[in-house]
DNA sequence: TAGCATTAATCTATCGATAATATTGCATCA
DNA sequence: TGATGCAATATTATCGATAGATTAATGCTA
């Protein structure tokens, strides 16, 4: 998947391009679940030839986010219950292993990343309130997530963490689209926080793991089709 | 990655040969690592145009199989003894999940499921005995193992476990060059065998972890470089 | 002769066109 | 009227050609 494959640092083609754009339109909702991805469509959408498109869209493949059918094009990965929580559980198991090893290998930098993280989400969080958070937010709370297990050095473990945090929002965003529900999230992420500067790997864990659950509970609730 | 999207039952493409042709003769070690490909060069080995095999060269970065740097082609990702023991500690971590829960849900099929594998891969190894496992060998170890924990009901976990598995393979056959060790692996899988029947998950998961281990550390003794 | 710049040769990424396949709409028949 | 087969249309997968970038080779200068 995308997020395995080593990031190149060489020159960035127009399939390097298009596989950013068309990731981030997946993730963001922009494109729906099931939708029928033309590629001479998309061609005059994202300025490129047919051939970047194919590229792009064959990689996506690999994440699991585009769905290709022989002799019929490309789909929009499709969305279900089932998958939510089958994402959810797979994404706590590799998440609690990374956050155990991260808590166990943790030195004075690591503390330092999170307490910063927390600081910069925290303060656009009382900032925010019953605003609708926006594209920041998101980043924020995704360097808050990752600085978290930062200390774990697999570079596979990652690399799959980070790809399921990817799927789990995609979710999130199609579901609740902006709107975050009416649970003390911030409180959830200060209590992940002290449990884990206090080198508690039990409580972090189980509370890392309620926190994907709510999330995941209340996507399931709203409209998604099958299952 | 490839594992992870669903099974096309529709026509297949060229794109597809390429792409199920590449990945064997990766995994196989026939295109060693760090190969250069060069899409002219594969195109006559393979026996069609550019597109398809520049579309399954991009399908197969998602796997983690080549490896893309802009402007400069595609290589076969590249092996070092790091990343061997970090896909192992992965892999154990998925497969220790995935057979706790089958023998939490399995039943009488999956029991027999089980027993039928291994009886195919335990005939087969006595008829060897010294000689080098071929392509058969490979096919029964693989059903085996996947007969072990085929009750499990996730779809992600199965997907990544399995890639998981085809990329020790590749360490293994790059490595070992079906020249099988002289340690007792037949036996090793009849424990297992016989501790998963006994649902005894603590034992079982300790036996396959130690499995995959003696394998991992038998590859890392021949010589393969950095690291 | 070592280092640098410039040119030549090679390879990559991308485009536009085409053949093969799937889908749609329509007419026919039971 | 509903189903079935056929023709027209739209899309997909694939090819061959080309522009653009990279690497290798060559010659020039100090």
């Amino acid at each position: 998947m995308g997020s395995i494959s080593t990031l190149t640092q060489t020159a960035v083609t127009l399939t390097d391009q298009a596989y950013a754009a068309l990731r981030m339109d997946i993730l963001n909702g922009k494109l729906k679940p099931g939708f029928k991805l033309r590629v001479e469509h998309l061609k005059g959408l994202y300025g490129t030839g047919a051939s970047p498109i194919r590229e792009a869209l064959s990689r996506l493949t690999g994440d699991g986010l585009v769905h290709a059918e022989g002799r019929r094009g490309f789909r929009v990965g499709r969305v279900s219950r089932s998958e939510l929580f089958d994402i959810t559980k797979m994404r706590t198991l590799l998440e609690c292993h990374a956050l155990k090893e991260s808590i166990d290998k943790g030195d004075d930098a690591w503390e330092a990343g999170i307490m910063a993280a927390f600081y910069r989400l925290s303060k656009l969080d009382s900032r925010l309130l019953l605003a609708s958070p926006g594209e920041e937010w998101e980043v924020r709370h995704k360097e808050f997530h990752t600085s978290l297990v930062s200390a774990c050095d697999s570079r596979w473990l990652q690399a799959h963490r980070q790809n399921l945090f990817d799927q789990s929002e995609r979710y999130r965003r199609i579901a609740l689209s902006m709107k975050n529900s009416d649970r003390p999230v911030p409180e959830e992420h200060k209590a992940i926080m002290t449990a884990t500067l206090a080198r508690d790997s039990e409580t972090a864990c189980t509370l890392i793991g309620e926190h994907f659950n709510r999330t995941a509970e209340a996507v399931s609730r709203t409209a998604l089709i099958e299952d």
